[in-house]
DNA sequence: GTTATTTATGTTATATCGTAACGCGTCAAG
DNA sequence: CTTGACGCGTTACGATATAACATAAATAAC
């Protein structure tokens, strides 16, 4: 078994391997930035790391107060910094509707996914599907508006958070 | 030439007739408070007139500069309060990119359209169709996730706006 | 290898956005 | 006339984000 493209999206709201996740990802950081003469630097790797413990997503003062207990700065630019970098890069995307970023997913350096969001367990999955790129790209041409950037974030209750709720109920 | 129900969707990127923009929606405000129960109070209806000005976001602040020029309060909840009101009624819209606030234009009481945003002169419209809403659904579906709300929006460059870029770089 | 240049990290300070909590005034129901 | 709901105003604070500057590390030039 040694499909290597298999995972082109992790689901995180369904089982999965999330070492792979994070591996995959921390790989593709390096291997970046090699190619793009940037630095993958000790602050930034620690930032994506963070990020990747999980598919939630995190605010910036969260990922700050990790970084000043590791004996980074502590102060609010450290952070931005760092989360900066990586959204340039591609590795992590901001959610607006949290103010929090996310570790990104997918293996592709640019690229403008949809977010679904948990209310609940404030996970994050990332899609992109030609489907929602037409509906962008038509919205788009019906107002003549040359389309620069796009926010898509769905936000819900996932699955297993769905169950939980459930289960809960029944036990009252 | 009375068709009353013509404008469903104003765009405010091309030429219109905005005195109707306002004006149906001060009176959709009206009987719809009366319906439901709700007061348009003078710092409400003051906020709602600001916005609809023009289809340009405003953030709270730059609304409360406003509203205490006019002799209302002059401290962040009372401005905050007004938009969240009109935002519930569905008589305005938070755009999160802009940190800021836009008039609907719809006359649906409830709707989560998709808002197109020119970078340049920061006007609003909004678009609702059901390519995106059926796309929105289908990423909902497929990643089993029960959508609550979801946020879409397109930032560009107007039409307008291109056109005067493309002149100003003949100017030089 | 030393120097110059760029890039990154850290700081202080401040800007911007948003909310909690409380008191007062208004108005309508009882 | 009291009571209770609601809206508006305040003070105070919390949360998010950036500007500006000093230092240090890495890279490039000589
Ligand atoms: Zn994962
Ligand atoms: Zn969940
Ligand atoms: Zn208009
Ligand atoms: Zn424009």
């Amino acid at each position: 078994m040694s499909h290597e493209s298999k995972s082109e999206t992790q689901d995180p709201f369904h089982a999965h391997d999330h070492d792979h996740c994070a591996a995959s990802v921390l790989r593709r950081a390096e291997e970046q930035a090699r190619q793009e003469g940037v630095r993958l630097t000790p602050v930034r790797r620690r930032v994506l790391e963070i990020l990747l413990e999980s598919h939630r997503a995190m605010g910036a003062y969260e990922v700050l107060e990790r970084l000043a207990l590791e004996g980074f700065g502590k102060q609010p630019p450290v952070a931005y910094r760092a989360l900066d970098f990586l959204v340039e890069q591609g590795l992590a995307h901001r959610v607006r509707r949290l103010n929090a970023y996310a570790a990104c997913l997918s293996n592709q350096r640019d690229h403008t996914p949809a977010f679904l969001i948990c209310r609940l367990c404030e996970q994050v999955a990332e899609a992109d599907t030609p489907q929602m790129r037409e509906a962008l790209a038509a919205l788009a041409a019906a107002h003549d508006l040359t389309i620069e950037r796009s926010t898509v974030e769905i936000l819900g209750i996932c699955a297993r958070c769905a169950k939980a709720e459930q289960a809960k109920a029944q036990d009252v």
